[in-house]
Parts: C-alpha cells; structure tokens; sequence
DNA sequence: ACAAAAGTGTTACACGTACACCCATGG
DNA sequence: CCATGGGTGTACGTGTAACACTTTTGT
C-alpha cells in the first residue's frame, strides 16, 4: 500500500565537517565528480537511500569521505529552495561533524579530492552551499556558547592555550586568559596530566585530558562558556 | 536531465501548534482523515508539493488549519526512521509553531475535527508523533530559555501575571513574581498600558504590550529568561 | 641575559536570589 | 471589612570582569 498521488522528492545529506589545526577552524570540502559543476567545491553529501535513517546515511557519508566513525554529529537544519539543485529538486538534510583533524585519514579521502580549507578562505561552492557553510558557523557559535562541544575539535590531549584559542578564533575575539582558565577548570571537566606539551613554547604547557564522564553527563547542561553572547549570531 | 538510479521519497511537514489559554498549554491535533490510522488523533501535516518550499508547506498546512498567517513558525526538526509511516516511508520534517489561542479560528478547523489538548493530556498518538511532541516540547523549552519567544502565545494585551503563569507553566516551577517582573521589565520588551484587566481580580492587573521594535531587533539576543536552566531538557 | 609564552590572585561591580509587606477592589 | 490577588524594595551572596606580575626555559 502507498500513497497515492503525492510527489516523491530526492533527499540528500550534506555534511559539514569542521576541524581546526590549532590556528583556525577548517572546513572539509570534496571536489564535485559528477556533471553539473563537476571540479567544483562542494560540501560532502550523497542521497539517503530506500531504508536508511538520515543519521545512517549521514555516517555512512562521512566514513566514506574521512574514514571516520563515531565521531560528533548533528543534524544541523533542512534546506529545501526548490530550485537550489538545478538538475532536479533536492531536499538537503545538513549535518555538522566536529572532528579532530589529527585523525583524519587523508589517503581514504583522495578518491574525492578532498581538501581542507581554512573557514575565511572558503571557495565558491556549488548550489546553495555557501550558506549552508554560513548557517553552520552561526549554529557552531550558538551551540558552542551553551555546551562543551568544542572539546570534539582537539585530541585527547590538549592545553589550555589551544583551549583559548579554539573559542577566540571562533568568536573572533580574545578572552583573558586568566578568567578563561578559572571558567573552564571550574567546571571540573578537565583533568591535568603530568606532561607538558613543549612543540610551541619554551616553558611548555601542561596537557589536559577530558573527564568523560562528566563530559557526556554534562553535555546538556548550560555552561556559559562565552562570556558574553551578544555578537554570536 | 535528472539523476538517475536514485530514490525519491515522500516528504511531509507536521506541525506541532502550541497555544496556551491562561492555565495550561495546549497542543492542537486532528483527528486524521485517511486510512491508514483513521480517526486517531494526530499531528497536522501533509505532503511536500512539487515546487514548495518547506516553509511554505508549513504555513499552508497550518493556515488550512487554524485560518492563521503570519504566526511564529519555526523548523524544529526531521524526522526519517525508515518505517515510521507504515504505509510507506515517508521523511518528516517538522515545525513548531506558536499561536494566541484566542485567534484560533474553530470554525474552520471544524472540517479536520481539530481539538485543543492540554499538553499533559495529549492521547495517543499515530506513528511517531508523541516522539515528536515530546521532542517539541523540550525544543519550546530551550528556546525560550535564551530567547523571548513565549510573547507569541500571548494576545496584543496580556498582564505580568499571565506572563509569568505561561513561563511557571512550561518549566513547571514556580518563579518569585518580585524577581520575576523586575527581570523582563529591565529588557525594555514591555510597555505599560494604562488599562488594567479587571477579569481575573479584584484589584485587577496593569495590560502590557510588547516593544515591537526591541521585541524584533533583540530577538536573537540571549535574555537568560530563566533563572537556572539545568532542569530544561 | 633576554625573549616568549605559561601560569597565577585580588578586587570591584553587577546580577541573581531570597524574602515580607502594603495596596486596591469586589463581594 | 475582609479576602483575594497585584504590586513594590532591600540586603546578601555569587559570579563575572578587569587587571599585572612571576615563572620557565630555549637560544
């Protein structure tokens, strides 16, 4: 039995997968292979198949492109201008991934010409990618203010001053270290390590490692992260 | 030219239309129309139309409903579980939308045997749609954590204590009126009206409005409405 | 010894919270 | 006159923001 009558639509996933290499946030794009605008940059994406979730293909996706899996992922927003895909009419269901960038398996990706690129020196990007990738940074910023969902950007170990530099260069401003670092210790998320991590400065700073389970359990608590957010949107 | 080899899918917008009537929230449902399911209470939704817009959908649907334009609506949403429409698979994306229910126009609605629930006595459901209420209401309850957004349950004219009803109401708390009034008072968003409404007390209630201006430009502003936000989700 | 980045403590102010009484009116 | 709900002010504690110097070490 099926509905009769009614239009059946294409569906896509596009992922918007953002990492940051300890100077900016980055974002991952392919090379489009297929006709139309074949060689342009484009945001990852597939259609979702006959029996898959949206998450399901959302993965499937992203694996395909990084090699990655289990990995931070939410459904951002659905877009759905009839004419942004000029072939046929597509809905597109967006996901943002954070990922740690250090883990990303490049040799996976060259089958699609994937490239990193820094987030204020993103390319013309097919169809209405440019402000799916706009809406993203607005969502990161909203959802980062509340929520400790930053911490999917950096390795395991991090320092404090690559912490501080995550959120500045995010909210493109700068924070005092000092009450930044009360702020972020207070919340017990983070446990210090012994080792000191020495690659970018004389002194050396220390390296702390996420409390997982106060992680997962606090998620969805509030945390004012940013001090005042007014400018995010 | 179109792509070839792809599934296309049926894609429906539910509306989940809150209202509140000075005691409670409500949630507006139909009784459905078509087998399969027939007669039981579900959300209003309906098919995506070929050269629609998801918002437009919305509205359409919600106008066909309620007789209402120009309410808030917004996106919350998408729902894909393969078999969650078990006539045959259907993507759901859903808004939220949130109406004076004094503007409801019932005699419209009459044609879907529409009926207001109060929100903690919503019946059961046809597929996923509790899922999908449930999900709303934390959704209404976030948002308005950050955002002045309850204002749109309201009419033109409504009293502090009406406001503080509908915010005690979803957060299922009880706020100090004291704490409470001097709070949204001191985001300039009201404007005292010199009319008091003499229904619901002896000594009657001073009507306010809303800052139109500030209500709009503020909007995206963080108002941190609720005092301690833990127990939102 | 000096340059460069890490780490730490105090104070002032704003905001949030707790709390109790008077006011206006209709019955 | 009294019961009901509306309206207001203050004192205290917590958290946020501003601010400068010392430490470490590689060159």
């Amino acid at each position: 039995m099926k509905y009769s009558g009614q239009t059946r639509l294409l569906v896509a996933v596009d992922c918007i997968i953002f990492g940051f290499d300890g100077e900016c946030y980055k974002l991952l794009l392919i090379q489009r292979g297929m006709a139309p605008e074949k060689k342009k940059w484009s945001l990852m994406g597939g259609f979702v198949q006959p029996d898959e979730h949206l998450d399901e293909a959302a993965n499937r996706i992203l694996k395909k492109l990084t090699g990655l899996e289990q990995v931070y992922m939410e459904q951002m927003y659905t877009f759905s201008q009839p004419d942004r895909d000029p072939v046929e009419r597509t809905i597109a269901v967006t996901y943002v991934a954070l990922i740690d960038i250090n883990k990303y398996q490049q040799q996976i990706s060259e089958e699609f010409h994937a490239k990193w690129f820094p987030l204020n020196e993103t390319p013309q990007l097919i169809f209405d990618h440019n402000e799916i990738v706009s809406k993203a940074k607005s969502w990161l910023r909203y959802k980062a203010a509340l929520h400790p969902i930053l911490f999917e950007l950096l390795p395991n170990k991090f320092t404090l001053p690559q912490l501080l530099a995550l959120y500045e260069d995010l909210y493109e401003t700068s924070f005092d270290k000092r009450n930044f670092s009360r702020k972020v210790l207070s919340t017990g998320l983070l446990i210090k390590q012994k080792e000191k991590e020495k690659e970018s400065s004389k002194k050396g700073a220390f390296y702390y490692k996420l409390h997982k389970k106060k992680y997962k359990d606090g998620f969805q608590t509030f945390l004012n992260f940013v001090a005042k957010p007014e400018n995010i949107l």
